[in-house]
RNA sequence: CGGGACGUAGCGCAGCUUGGUAGCGCACUUGACUGGGGGUCAAGGGGUCGCAGGUUCAAAUCCUGUCGUCCCGACCA
């Protein structure tokens, strides 16, 4: 493959876009690989595209590789599948709706769970047939409410997604394990740093998860690592070890103490250090948090209290994650009017089973521990409440924020807490799809047994724009070479003959089955073309410039800016050598 | 949906306070010079100043409305 830039559709721009916040973005707009059309919507030029497609051809052979088969659904896709599982209405907005002529409702595909089921359901029908995955790499769709960093989130974006059927759980187990393995090889290849980290399965339902997050200050997902054993998770699915249960035997008893206008954590402190003498501090407090909370398909309303160590904040990620499928609300004034027994501010634990509330606390709040809290009445509260005696729980919750230096619940050292990109979604669906199919197979018994699902996703436009976050430097991208639009990147100065000598070297190159880029332009000075190389980011750069009379070239790795200079009449020989370590 | 900012040439921006010939840089065209770090000079082409009303002799500029975009939050892969 060859690519003149004298005819290539490119043009790079020297500012950069006034839209772009994040690296990704500037420099692709920049190096002219992508044009915003519309909010979150994205159109690739040429070499954009050979990176998009170098992309999914890696994510292809990997599939292939783990025995996936390849299929392709319409993205424009009917209302009535998507009615059987009642996301046309749970999808809410993030749904593109249309109408066909006849007025019937359509959608553009945010994701195809249902289709896979039914296309299975409606071939295979004997436990012979199974196990089976099968993949699509296809262009997804999702109005989403606030699209952002380019090509990171868009509402239109490519994303491979496959779905394993099988008969029991086992089998799932083992078709997870499969796509683990396949998404590990692919990633490595991509050239993506990123963590294996634990997550809930959110909306989707179902039990085992994990997520592939790629490191990145400009990640939206927060997630904690133990450097010392491993473990990685998701916020939302960091779970808090619970220290062990102390005797209640000689404990304090609860003391009711006047503490005037102390509605927050650290007026509480200040106050009962100056006036009680406790010399408390935020942990010792135990903080209630009143949220109502939604159930699915039920408009009833929940009054729920959390408590959590007064040091630390509710996460509301992380509760909405523990109360799924509910969604909390925050409690406001009006919610308190109508509860009366609830004080703002003043709020205790003890009362809440009289008051027929139940009460989720952290898993630090275990039973002998004691803790600073609300009386229930304006301006007062109460010391030495004791969890176990003057209030029992109803269960635990995590919704406490995380913090770096936090015990790892696998081994106890500190956790370290950062941002990252998700990148790759595996987890085990279980049976509700196939539950709303009615997907069975016909077992040997001749009884039907219902096949349980396994999904997994690839964020494959998205794989672009973090290969480009991790990797690029203050000049440009720097693309590993498995992605990158071209082997090598060959610049001819431009004076005398050394144009004529780099396409002479880059048929060469050619030849031997390199993909070449070759800087033909004419009259354009070498400054712009050593800037316009570097903001490409070709792994490797060949200059035929003033070495060319005494048979010189220059060979230069882009990633880590080494130069070297190697003689002309064996230049093609060196620079192949280069494209193969 | 809440908060903030912004819509002027393909891109990045100034002009608006104080109404009166629409400007700068990049990119583009032509020519000359230059030729290893987005070079210099000269001459050019390109705009219904987001849209709609209003005020005025006169509106990019003032007023009202509207649409759109970006950022933060909410929400979400």
């Amino acid at each position: 493959m060859l690519l003149r830039m004298s005819s290539l559709f490119l043009r790079t721009l020297r500012d950069d876009p006034a839209d772009a916040e994040v690296p990704s973005h500037k420099l692709l707009v920049r190096a002219g690989y992508v044009r915003r059309v519309a909010p979150g919507i994205y159109s690739w030029l040429p070499l954009g595209k050979a990176v998009l497609e170098n992309v999914t051809r890696v994510v292809r052979e990997e599939m292939d590789r783990m025995g996936g088969q390849e299929v392709l659904f319409p993205a424009l896709l009917p209302r009535d599948y998507y009615e059987r599982t009642n996301r046309w209405t749970e999808y809410g907005d993030v749904l593109f709706r249309l109408k066909d002529r006849k007025g019937a409702d359509y959608l553009l595909g945010p994701t195809h769970e249902e289709m896979f089921a039914d296309m299975v359901k409606g071939e295979y029908s004997s436990y012979k047939d199974y196990p089976v995955i099968l993949y699509q790499i296809q262009t997804k769709y999702r109005d989403e409410a606030r699209p952002r960093a380019g090509i990171l989130r868009g509402r239109e974006f490519v994303m491979k997604d496959s779905y394993s059927f099988d008969l029991d759980d086992d089998g799932l187990k083992r078709s997870y394990e499969q796509h683990r393995e396949a998404y590990i090889r692919l990633f490595d290849r991509l050239g993506i740093a990123y963590k294996i980290c634990f997550a809930t399965s959110g909306a989707m339902g179902g039990s085992a998860s994990e997520e592939f997050l790629a490191p990145c200050e400009t990640g939206e997902d927060t997630f904690v690592a133990c450097h010392h054993c491993g473990y990685a998770a998701n916020a939302e699915a960091v779970t808090t070890p619970a220290p062990p249960a102390r005797d209640l035997g000689g404990l304090p008893a609860l003391e009711v103490l006047d503490t005037p206008d102390t509605p927050t954590i650290e007026s509480l402190v200040t106050y009962v250090n100056e006036h009680h003498g406790l010399g408390a501090t935020a942990a010792d407090t135990l903080k209630n948090v009143v949220v109502k909370v939604t159930t699915p398909g039920s408009d009833k309303k929940e009054t729920l209290v959390i408590g959590v160590p007064g040091d630390r904040e509710v996460d509301f990620k992380r509760l909405e994650a523990a109360l799924a499928p509910g969604e909390p609300e925050i409690f406001e004034a009006a919610d308190f009017a109508a509860n009366p027994g609830l004080v703002r501010g003043y709020i205790g634990p003890q009362v809440l089973a009289e008051l027929g509330i139940r009460y989720l606390v952290d898993p630090r709040v275990v039973t002998g521990t004691s803790w600073i809290t609300g009386a229930n009445e304006p301006g007062r509260h109460a010391a030495h409440v004791v969890a176990g005696r003057d209030f029992h729980p109803d269960g635990v919750i995590e919704a406490a924020e995380v913090r770096a230096g936090d015990a790892c619940p696998r081994c106890g050292e500190s956790l370290t807490i950062d941002r990252g990109i998700e990148i790759g979604h595996i987890f085990q669906l279980g049976r509700k799809y196939a539950d709303a199919a009615g997907l069975d197979a016909l077992g040997p018994d001749a009884k039907p047994i219902r096949i349980t699902m396994g999904s997994y996703g690839v964020g494959v436009s998205r794989a672009v724009a973090v290969i480009a976050e991790q990797q690029h430097d203050a000049l440009g991208l720097v693309w590993p070479r498995e992605i990158a639009p071209a082997d090598v990147h060959i610049v001819g100065t431009g004076k005398e003959n050394q144009i004529e000598v780099a396409l002479r070297l880059a048929g060469e190159l050619e030849q031997k089955g390199l993909r070449v880029l070759v800087d033909d332009r004419p009259g354009v000075s070498p400054g712009v073309k050593f800037k316009d190389a570097e903001l490409l980011g070709m792994p490797t750069i060949v200059v035929i410039g003033r070495g060319l009379s005494q048979g010189i070239a220059e060979l230069r790795n882009r990633a880590t800016g080494a130069k070297q200079e190697i003689p002309l009449a064996d230049a093609a020989n060196l620079v192949y050598a280069a494209c193969r370590d």
